[in-house]
RNA sequence: CUGCCCGUAGCUCAAUCGGAUAGAGCACCAGCCUUCUAAGCUGGGGGUUACAGGUUCGAUUCCUGUCGGGCAGGCCA
């Protein structure tokens, strides 16, 4: 429809000049009912090459516009908008196709089979997930969701850091626990981790306790100074948490990459080797430089240190040149906004590997920190110290369905405030259960019909006469566009807004119609108009991974 | 000090890559259930979009500066 109107507005503009071309024709869709179901600026935008005012150019253009079934009537309207009023035959064409398509409706092709990864989570496995991961998760699944809705070909990606320092503290937090040295014992390890899980596992290693862990039985050793083993057990643990936590979440991975195997394959070398003979290292107090500053930096970094391991941002090239060759010509990285300045070293760092791999790969979408508040005051998070609200809490407290609403309602990058005490408290009615219960709402009015719904079409000119009908059929009209926005945007907190507008929009016409009525006409052409936004809200609501109630 | 993100109603957040009268929810006020789910609907109050300039038909959006918040700038991850 968007593109045929296009063709129309092209056609008639070319007419009058030949200094635009199709792409800068914009149609938009009004926000107010009363300004029609599409508009275009386009009068306005031509007012200064045809020397003329908007409105005298808008009045050219109609002119010029061929006789259409879409539309009821065009009109002028402000400083020179072309509005675009839907006719009743296109009425009866979006909902007959939305009962048609059910739950593809929305869904595109723009993808083309074509291969996307997506990297979200990624926590280390040092603690529990907490708030911050959970945001990730939210985001991240949802955009997978809106690509595969696309057309794309999905992979979702779970990168362990599972080397390096921070699993050394790990380790030694959980052996001093064993060796009974508490947190708060001068002994503790002045960097360890102090959250009461030290101890959990400590405990479950000294019981020789086994945990399944990627398909691996590992079993604990007991021996205290079997460090090792210590290390081995700890990580697999806390991966079984965090993956029993994001199950309860409704996301999974189809692949987890380990940090430890990009050493272990000799990745990280082969980077190392690759940076060294292009030329884009140097040697300077004992340790080795990447000349960072050759892609866009605005300082060197180092790779490899003078006790001869390497800077965390060296594997992290070997993990995204692994991705590189595996296939994916498209990569999306979720992550916290404190790892932005990584995203200039991973670019520099494939760059210098001279692999014709493209400068701004791999895109990044970075969430904002949140802030978290209990009984009024704000809890800091820190592993270290050992402050937690693990998404677990939010889960069991709030609810999968509201706390994915609530994290993903949210554009990426604006910091958010999430007052446990104030969602708990308005669990009843958070945004999630306004648009669940509209789902519902259609359900049971689709069963008190109980014709069958699987025939629900609408094979004559409906006469769809209320604003709250008109409102409602352009809102469902305009989801696939919105999809297409939130795919390109990466921006699933779009659909979420789009939910809550379909609802309310429901909800109108709930308490403004009545839908099971004597005239059967009347009450097909109104059902088959409820039955198309219950998919559509369930659609939406699938791409948010959030469940959609028949009953409530 | 430098770079990135942000600043919108009392609070939490939107605003279709520059559009029409800046919108929702919570909170507050007044109405609506003998009829398909009142977890709902209808109406009302509440704004100099942090501030000052600039660009143009038109700015919450783009540019410059100031103020305020967050995150980075470790041979930590």
């Amino acid at each position: 429809m968007k593109d045929h109107l296009t063709d129309l507005l092209f056609n008639a503009v070319k007419q009058l000049t030949d200094e635009l071309d199709q792409n800068q024709i914009v149609i938009e869709r009004p926000k107010l009912i009363e300004h029609g179901d599409f508009s275009t600026n386009i009068a306005l935008v031509l007012s200064k090459i045809l020397k003329k005012t908007p409105r005298d150019i808008a009045q050219l253009i109609l002119d010029k516009l061929p006789e259409t079934t879409h539309f009821d009537k065009i009109e002028i309207a402000g400083a020179g908008f072309l509005n675009f009023f839907l006719s009743p035959f296109s009425h009866q064409a979006i909902i007959n196709q939305v009962i048609e398509e059910k739950d593809n409706y929305g869904g595109n092709k723009k993808g083309k089979s074509r291969k996307v990864q997506i990297e979200f989570v990624s926590a280390n496995p040092t603690g529990p997930l907490h708030v911050g991961h959970g945001r990730g998760a939210a985001i991240g699944d949802s955009i997978a969701r809106l690509f595969e809705f696309s057309g794309w070909s999905v992979t979702r990606e779970f990168y362990y850091n599972d080397a390096g320092a921070q699993i050394d503290n790990l380790m030694h937090s959980v052996k001093a626990h064993c060796l009974n040295i508490k947190p708060d014992h001068k002994d503790f390890p002045e960097n360890g981790y102090r959250g009461s899980y030290i101890a959990d596992i400590a405990k479950d290693y000294l019981a020789k306790t086994s945990i399944q862990c990627a398909g691996h039985k590992i079993q604990a050793s007991g021996d205290i100074n079997d460090e090792d083993s210590i290390r081995i057990f700890s990580i697999a643990y806390l991966r079984n948490e965090q993956d029993k936590d994001l199950e309860a979440f409704q996301t999974t991975f189809n692949v987890y990459t380990l940090e430890s195997d990009l050493y272990k394959n000799h990745q990280v070398d082969f980077v190392v080797n690759t940076l060294i003979k292009e030329g884009h290292t140097y040697e300077k107090d004992g340790a080795l430089w990447l000349r960072t500053t050759d892609f866009g930096d605005d300082k060197d970094r180092v790779m490899k240190k003078s006790d001869g391991d390497f800077t965390y941002f060296v594997p992290d090239v070997a993990y995204h040149l692994d991705k590189w060759t595996r296939g994916f010509i498209k990569v999306i990285n979720e992550q916290g906004a404190d790892h932005h300045s990584t995203i200039s070293r991973v670019r520099a760092g494939l760059q210098g590997l001279n692999k014709n791999i493209p400068k701004d790969w791999p895109e990044y979408v970075l969430h904002q920190m949140i802030t978290v508040m209990k009984n009024g005051a704000e809890v800091k998070i820190s592993k270290r110290a050992g402050s937690y609200v693990t998404l677990k809490d939010l889960i069991d407290e709030v609810g999968c369905d509201a706390t994915r609403y609530f994290l993903a309602a949210r554009r990426a990058d604006s910091q958010l405030i999430f007052d446990i005490d104030l969602a708990k408290s308005q669990s009843n009615d958070n945004p999630v259960y306004y648009i669940q219960y509209a789902h519902a709402r259609i359900e049971g009015v689709l069963n008190q019909w109980k014709g069958d719904r699987n025939k629900l079409w609408i094979d004559t000119m409906p006469s769809f006469e209320t604003q709250a009908e008109k409102k409602l059929i352009k809102r469902i009209s305009e989801f696939p566009e919105v999809v297409i926005l939130a795919t390109d945007e990466l921006a699933p907190h779009q659909i979420t807004n789009f939910l809550k507008d379909c609802a309310a929009d429901l909800h109108s016409y709930y308490n403004d119609s009545k839908f099971l009525v004597d005239d059967e006409l009347t009450k097909i052409t109104r059902l088959a108009l409820i039955y198309a936004t219950q998919c559509v809200i369930k659609n939406g609501l699938a791409l948010l991974g959030i469940t959609a109630p028949k009953k409530m």
